[in-house]
RNA sequence: CGGGGCGUAGCGCAGCCUGGUAGCGCGCCUGCUUUGGGAGCAGGAUGUCGGAGGUUCGAAUCCUCUCGCCCCGACCA
């Protein structure tokens, strides 16, 4: 039977689905936008989850949570903040249903709320209700929380994972006594989401700042971490941001400090969501399916039992189960190894392909011949699909330990290789063009060019870049800072951007 | 919310033009044979043809309305 899944050169979209699909990752619901996440995408969620929830308590944060519903008065407040989200936003106005004349549940017209509700699309607007009351004395500060949540923006345009109504995140929110400290912190949880990115997912990321056509509504600055797909396209994959005095002059988040004078807090905000699902999918998943770095991979391991007619069913499972518990003993990355025998009653080679089509980082296939000559077949998921080692089951746990290590590193040099040879810059117009006008079946590049920040304002500019179908995505943080030529406006500048397709 | 496409078994689709017994492939279930690279044979189950109205002796098929999904735009983590 040919693959189930569309290659990439193909389709590329159609190819994101079908991994999701057979990696049985998450499906539409009936709820449209919002998505069922199925166990293996789930599981995948809650390492990075795990992962990250240390990094965020290790830099000093606290979890805590907040409703859900938030009173709409709350988000009149930030000017910029409700024009960002108000047009995206689900509202509460009822507390009742009851059946009406032609027996259907209703919304009831006698239970209208006083003041209508909406479902959180963010929650600056309630946390910054709350640490007004909290905070009195620069003694007070910092506040350094943290939750994780699910959000409601109402999406015109779904993909699973990359764009639901509904996502699961975490927010973090800080308050301070000064603008140096919230400015350390925001781009301290940037390192933090870098990191997390680098050394979990293998995904490289760029760190930059959004320009000001980009930035979160009641940001002074917002600060990214921008990844590639193999597409070409950029994936804006965790933001941070400096809030300044805008959501506390807002919420009156006001102490005294040491000179007995009353100021307001510096706050910021942070968050990553289960978009990171997708940016994985898309950045090291192949034509056979998802491929996983070992570390976010709900198994490390499968041993596949390969049963023939004369065999005992129960000795090899025995067998493979002994193997398996044995491995669970070994740590790598300071965790217990997760492995699993499959002994679903599908054939062998069922099995085989699951774990290829999973992403399965290793694959052990244990029958007869392994039991009798004491060597196992291992095969990797990164490698040719048929391609198997025989490794001698004493030296087993150190060929897991080190080839766990040697894919996890692969996945991140590979994809670091990508973005960085499809990342070009270019210094005319005409030359920009040329970029993007090509074909949509080309992987396209990101461009760095010199950008003056007053473009941003100028609308024949943005609309140049509407129609080339590209977006600023960020000031790199590791600019040189020299000196150039705007494209746009011919303004000197020593502002370079990326620019690119974008998800 | 605009432009395009599509709704028929769990999934993918044919049938519609030209109205006349609800089909195919995959999957699923049972049995046997298998199992080292997405198994074979035999048997079996599964449908308010997205929904509502209309035309008709008769509608998956024709007409009207509606709902939903997908793709492309605008919006966005």
């Amino acid at each position: 039977m040919a693959h189930a899944i569309t290659p990439r050169s193909e389709n590329f979209a159609q190819w994101y689905q079908d991994v999701i699909k057979e990696a049985d990752l998450a499906e539409n619901s009936s709820v449209r936008g919002c998505m069922i996440i199925k166990p293996w995408g789930f599981a995948i969620w809650e390492l990075v989850q795990k992962a990250l929830d240390g990094m965020i308590k290790e830099t000093g944060h606290e979890n805590v949570y907040f409703p859900l519903l938030i009173p709409l008065r709350f988000l009149e407040k930030e000017a910029a903040h409700v024009e960002g989200f108000a047009k995206e936003c689900a509202v509460v106005t009822h507390y009742r249903l009851e059946t009406n004349s032609e027996g259907k549940l209703v919304p009831s017209p006698d239970a209208i709320l006083q003041e209508p509700l909406i479902i959180r699309p963010t929650s600056e607007t309630i946390i910054g209700e709350a640490m007004a009351s909290w905070v009195q004395s620069y003694k007070d500060l910092p506040i350094l929380i943290n939750q994780w949540c699910n959000v409601m923006r109402w999406e015109m345009r779904p993909r699973l994972f990359l764009r639901t109504s509904e996502f699961l995140w975490q927010e973090g929110h800080t308050a301070h006594a000064t603008s140096e400290e919230a400015q350390i912190e925001t781009l301290k949880m940037l390192d933090v989401y870098d990191d997390l990115a680098r050394s979990y997912l293998a995904i490289p990321v760029i760190k930059g700042e959004k320009t000001e056509n980009e930035r979160f509504p009641g940001a002074v600055h917002t600060y990214t971490i921008e990844a590639m797909m193999q597409d070409g396209k950029a994936l804006q994959a965790g933001t941070s941001h400096f809030l300044g005095q805008n959501f506390s002059k807002a919420y009156n988040i006001r102490f005294t400090n040491k000179d007995q004078q009353q100021d307001f807090a510096w706050t910021t905000s942070w968050g990553v969501t289960t978009r990171l699902i997708g940016a994985l999918i898309m950045t090291h998943s192949d034509d056979e399916g998802l491929v996983l770095p070992p570390r976010i991979a709900p198994h490390q391991v499968v041993i596949i039992p390969v049963i023939k007619k004369d065999d005992s069913p129960e000795d090899m499972v025995a067998f493979c189960t002994k193997i398996r518990d044995d491995l669970k003993t070994l740590h790598w990355n300071d965790q217990p190894l997760r492995v699993h025998v499959d002994v679903k009653p599908s054939s062998s080679q069922d099995k085989f392909w699951t774990a290829v089509k999973k992403g399965v980082p290793i694959r052990i296939e244990v029958g007869k011949r392994e039991m009798d000559a004491g060597l196992l077949s291992v095969s990797k998921r990164t490698g040719p699909s048929k391609e198997r080692v025989s490794i001698p089951i004493q030296e087993l746990s150190s060929f897991i330990q080190d080839t766990l290590s040697q894919i996890q590193e692969t996945l991140l040099e590979k994809a670091s290789t990508f973005c960085n040879t499809n990342t070009i810059t270019v210094s005319s117009l005409e030359a920009l063009r040329d970029v993007f006008s090509k074909d949509e079946t080309h992987s396209l590049p990101f461009v760095k060019i010199h950008y003056h920040p007053s473009a941003d304002q100028d609308t024949s500019v943005q609309e140049t870049l509407k129609a080339l179908k590209i977006s600023v995505r960020c000031i790199p943080l590791d600019n040189t800072g020299q000196d150039g030529i705007c494209l746009f406006t011919q303004k000197s500048t020593s502002q370079e951007v990326l620019v690119a397709r974008a998800y």
